[in-house]
DNA sequence: TACTGTGAATGAGTTCACAGCC
DNA sequence: GGCTGTGAACTCATTCACAGTA
């Protein structure tokens, strides 16, 4: 049997208010089983999600595979094959219904409720973070940072409180944390992974340039500038432009 | 023909003395000839090379596939076979050489040379970039800065000259730039991709939550956090651990 | 007419399983 | 003995091509 996390659908849904699709009074109308999602498509969703929030916010109400394909590098029939998972979107000889999708992808992806979260090193980057308005627009509310600077323990920022490190244990459990940024150096990366992952957090962004090998118990998605510059430089020699 | 872009490998080569197959004479030894890299495979690489240098760190000169696919989250066979395209590196019965392979990784990746860089947009982002030591690391050489705000222009910033906007065509054909960091916000991005493909710019690492749509003219890799969110809301939601 | 949805064909990637070598 | 390297089988993903429909 598989126990999956699900985020808290609470009271208010995540900042916006272009209307989405039709009406918001049904309960649970998953448009698609998420574990029928392939994994090459879901790893498509979230870029369908930005384009498509693009055609939104600019009037477009409809979008074909072609005009679509073309803005993100793929072929037409791949992106009718991954739509046509959501199936009810598209109408022959017009089009796919943009709003309707970007509501179904956020389903899809989990981003239409709410996720408590906390943020795990107030550096730099982790201070940086704290200011992104993409969390709250993707549903992670930041409820606790945690930090190892006595400095900065005890105060807050931007109205979220700073624990100690070592409070990890008293704090996560009573705030019911589900997801946790990791913005600290390579050192204490993988230890700290790995308490939160005996916390029960179900998932970690991980800024860290180090494998958490938490596989199996803790989704994690890696962000390394490294490893971005490094498929960069890849792409650019392997860029085979016959022109 | 294909006329692809090569990172300059002006005086020194960034620490290496193992000797890569062959001989060292003839003018270019790709170990591999980068086009049998598989896209999957390909996309695996910075992975290896971060764990690898980690191990290389730690002083252990062999690694086995099954222990760095562990820590990797992959099976061995996969290792393997990736591994197997760099061929020489494999013991039967001992492991891999670990310091051979970072090194046929960085050229193979194309981070074992330089390439002239500059960024665009001096914002928060921007700035923290300009610090962020990782570029150096990768060979990424950070000659110029353009910003919009007149206020900075003409002044610098760790050394690297600021530039107007307005500069890039009169600067960057001098500076011979071929990759470029695209910092700036999404309303401008589109615009100023596009002039940076036509000054001949090969790369543009783009952090603005947009799709450039210059496939084919230059080598794009998107860094957008909100995409990485709902990469993780949904490994989370879909997180399928029995136990 | 101009699009989507989808079987069928192709291609790419992964795993299996074991021979080959250190 | 214990690993890598790799054919062969398999699974997954993409493209083709066209029937189906607004």
């Amino acid at each position: 049997m598989s126990e999956m996390p699900s985020p808290e659908s609470d009271s208010e849904q995540p900042g916006d208010s272009v209307k989405l699709g039709a009406d918001a009074a049904s309960e649970a109308i998953p448009s698609v089983r998420s574990g029928d999602i392939p994994a090459a498509t879901a790893s498509r969703l979230g870029l369908y999600l930005r384009e498509l929030q693009h055609f939104l916010r600019g009037g477009t109400e409809t979008i074909k595979s072609n005009a679509l394909g073309r803005r993100l590098g793929l072929s037409d029939s791949q992106i009718r094959r991954d739509l046509a998972l959501f199936g009810e979107f598209g109408k022959r000889g017009v089009g796919y219904n943009v709003s309707g999708l970007v509501q179904a992808l956020r389903r899809a992806l989990g981003t239409d409720g709410n996720w408590n979260t906390i943020l795990i090193g107030l550096g730099n980057l982790g201070t940086a973070l704290v200011r992104y308005r993409g969390f709250r627009e993707q549903g992670f509310r930041l409820q606790a940072i945690f930090e190892s600077d006595a400095t900065k323990i005890g105060t807050e920022l931007d109205g979220i409180p700073i624990y100690g490190i070592d409070d990890l244990e008293q704090i996560v459990p009573r705030l019911n944390a589900q997801m946790a940024i990791l913005a600290v150096p390579v050192g204490p990366a993988p230890a700290l992974a790995r308490r939160l992952a005996d916390l029960g957090i179900a998932g970690i962004l991980n800024f860290a340039p180090v494998s958490l090998a938490l596989h199996d118990e803790v989704s994690t998605v890696d962000v390394d500038l490294a490893v971005e510059l490094q498929r960069l430089a890849f792409a650019v020699v392997n860029s085979d432009r016959s022109s």
